[in-house]
DNA sequence: CGCGTTTGACCCGCGC
DNA sequence: GCGCGGGTCAAACGCG
């Protein structure tokens, strides 16, 4: 009978079709090939040792599935164990606190002179990171480029309340009252109750930071505190960009302008970016405290930045685990800047360029270009539009 | 003419 | 209720 012969060609069409992987289990197919020669004589349990192959393949598969799954949350793991074991090596080290990215001269600075690549682009600028606490313009002895993501509750309450006022009177809102929902950006209305605050202070000559993005500026006020006069910017790299930027004179160096930030990006960030965006996360993967945060804010669509912070590159799951996105960052200088921090420990080889594999460890696409021997700016550009950096909604 | 900056006015929250 | 200070708006202005 044809429909017998298609039977058995059939039966051995299965055992050819198990996976080279499973070759371990070919005990299995021997023994179906046994039970076959036994009850060959009675064809019409054919079928139902077909069945009874169908379901070890699939229990065979179901199996390598989950094979699969271990393996993968083993290299997961690893990967995490490898950069919990860096930040426990850091923190080993009370020298390592403190770095500079351009040389500079400021007779309060301590620690390497060391010049980079990296902020080539920030022309007549002089960067270095150093120590900041919970209110950066207090700590101005320690000089340089700090940085300070602020998560006041209280403010965070301010805000919502005084959103969810605005919102609940549409229609009967002072007239003048557009912080939010404004005409010319849209956009803003955003998940703005949803903000962080990251001071930035650095050496600059220039009036502002160039930073990568585009910059409108939309005011500027007399502080009571400080007479330098504070400029207010909006990101219009994107329309309806949230993000807002202060810049102000430190009053005690005027050589120091401190950025403050605020907000998250709803773009991608442009590539120029990126390399200040590294700067940042390598910093925040070495200085990590908790804080106790219930309204932090955290936004996960994919295009947005995380954590965010407007230069913080989307690390996927080769973010530190400690940046546990349900809880709030601080970043912080454990040593009073009395201490030194060295460029590897932050991501930067000695001449300045970016260690892509220890700010990335184990991401296919960082090696794959770093063995091709591709430079900062292409790896900076190919990570920029992997989709795989960003987090996954 | 379009775009970015400047600057006075306005709004809002807070403290007294 | 009033004044203060921070933040924002938007018309005026300047520039390429």
């Amino acid at each position: 009978m044809g429909s017998k012969e298609e039977s058995k060609k059939m039966e051995i069409d299965l055992s050819l079709k198990l996976d080279d992987k499973q070759q371990s289990k070919n005990y299995q197919v021997d023994e179906v090939e046994a039970r076959r020669e036994i009850f060959q004589p009675e064809k019409f349990k054919i079928t139902e040792e077909i069945s009874i192959l169908q379901m070890q393949m699939n229990h065979m598969k179901e199996e390598n599935k989950l094979l699969s799954k271990a393996v993968e949350q083993i290299m997961k793991d690893y990967y995490d164990l490898q950069t919990r074991f860096a930040i426990i090596q850091q923190n080993k080290d009370p020298k390592k606190n403190f770095f500079m990215l351009k040389g500079d001269d400021h007779d309060r600075i301590q620690g390497p002179k060391e010049s980079t690549k990296m902020f080539d682009h920030v022309k007549n600028q002089r960067v270095l990171l150093s120590a900041s606490g919970e209110d950066g313009e207090k700590e101005s002895d320690e000089l340089g480029l700090s940085l300070t993501l602020r998560t006041s509750s209280k403010k965070l309450e301010e805000y919502n309340t005084r959103k969810e006022n605005r919102e609940g009177t549409t229609g009967s809102a002072p007239v003048g009252d557009k912080v939010q929902g404004s005409k010319n950006f849209p956009g803003i209305t955003s998940a703005p109750n949803k903000r962080a605050r990251i001071s930035v202070r650095a050496r600059c000559e220039a009036a502002t930071m160039n930073d990568g993005c585009q910059w409108r500026k939309y005011g500027q006020k007399i502080a009571k505190a400080n007479p330098c006069p504070r400029a207010y910017y909006r990101c219009t790299v994107a329309p309806g960009c949230p993000v807002r930027k202060q810049v102000q004179r430190c009053l005690e160096d005027k050589s120091i302008l401190i950025t403050t930030y605020e907000g998250a990006h709803n773009h991608p960030l442009p590539v120029g970016a990126t390399a200040m965006a590294s700067t940042v996360a390598s910093y925040m993967c070495n200085e990590i405290t908790t804080l106790n945060q219930t309204n932090f804010p955290y936004y996960t669509s994919p295009h947005m930045t995380f954590p965010p912070f407007p230069y913080v590159p989307n690390l996927g799951n080769y973010i530190n685990p400690n940046l546990d996105p349900s809880r709030g960052v601080v970043l912080r200088n454990n040593a009073g800047g009395s201490s030194s921090r060295s460029l590897e420990n932050l991501g930067y080889s000695s001449n300045g360029n970016i260690l892509f594999n220890q700010i990335f460890p184990g991401h296919k696409l960082v090696e794959e270009l770093l063995s091709k021997g591709e430079g900062n700016n292409n790896i900076s550009t190919a990570i920029a539009s992997d989709p795989k950096f960003r987090v996954a909604e």
